[in-house]
DNA sequence: AGAATCGGTAACCGTTGTGTTACCAATAGG
DNA sequence: CCTATTGGTAACACAACGGTTACCGATTCT
């Protein structure tokens, strides 16, 4: 499981945001969760399979702890979706207005894309 | 469903990167897609849920838009986690030594948070 | 040694997600 | 007017998810 799955559940949100505030055992998180301990268990599992969180064992016990690096894809993801902003400078644009009056007929499959609005 | 569990399906994301490069209709991002157009349009429709597209009707046609601002709960959650960096200045450090050891063997369920190696 | 704690895993089950095909309404175009 | 295109939705199949209980091994403490 990929990190974008892997967050896209809110009880392993939760643990995350609770392992952002130190480590923990498994113990420790079903106890303040309402959910039993192997479900936790399996959810764990699951942020170590995905990098966001790592275990390191003391005798019987397992500390679990966050890797913060590990939400690096989801970030570079969403930086890239919202900077693709068109840059399009205005002086791009001169003497443009009866090219588009030409062609607002022509091209159907590929639509003149927003600039403004929701587009943001 | 929210932009969480929204972003976390690879189609899905794929079709918000396909967005990000201009409007679309259905049948465009269905050719460009190896999955059938209901299975699109299903997609679209959950996007639209999640707040991260829009659609512009025009007569039988339907536009469908990225909006970027859509992806801020997600950006915000994870900005929140990784900022979670303990700050602790090593001034605050001082003298401290000799209080941890005493207690080394005392806390159990609270281990030391870690402070180096992947936590960053 | 014996009891208790920690924690993983197997087996099972209901729900949800993701795909398909088939069908339908609405609009555009010859 | 008739046909083609666009696109939503219903019905269905199958896989995956998220939870439970039961059981197990390993370690720690008395």
């Amino acid at each position: 499981m990929d990190a974008f799955a892997a967050i896209a559940d809110p009880v392993r949100r939760s643990l995350l945001e609770r392992l952002a505030s130190g480590p923990a055992r498994v113990v420790d998180l079903a106890a303040e969760h309402p959910i039993s301990r192997p479900a936790i268990s399996k959810h764990l599992r699951l942020l170590v399979e995905a990098g966001l969180v790592a275990a390191d064992q003391h005798g019987r016990e397992r500390h679990y702890r966050l890797v913060r690096a590990g939400l690096a894809p989801v970030r570079s993801w969403t930086d890239a979706l919202v900077r693709t902003a068109p840059p399009i400078p205005a002086s791009a644009l001169d003497g443009l207005d009866l090219e588009v009056r030409r062609t607002s007929r022509d091209r159907r499959g590929t639509p003149t894309p927003r600039t403004h609005e929701e587009t943001a």
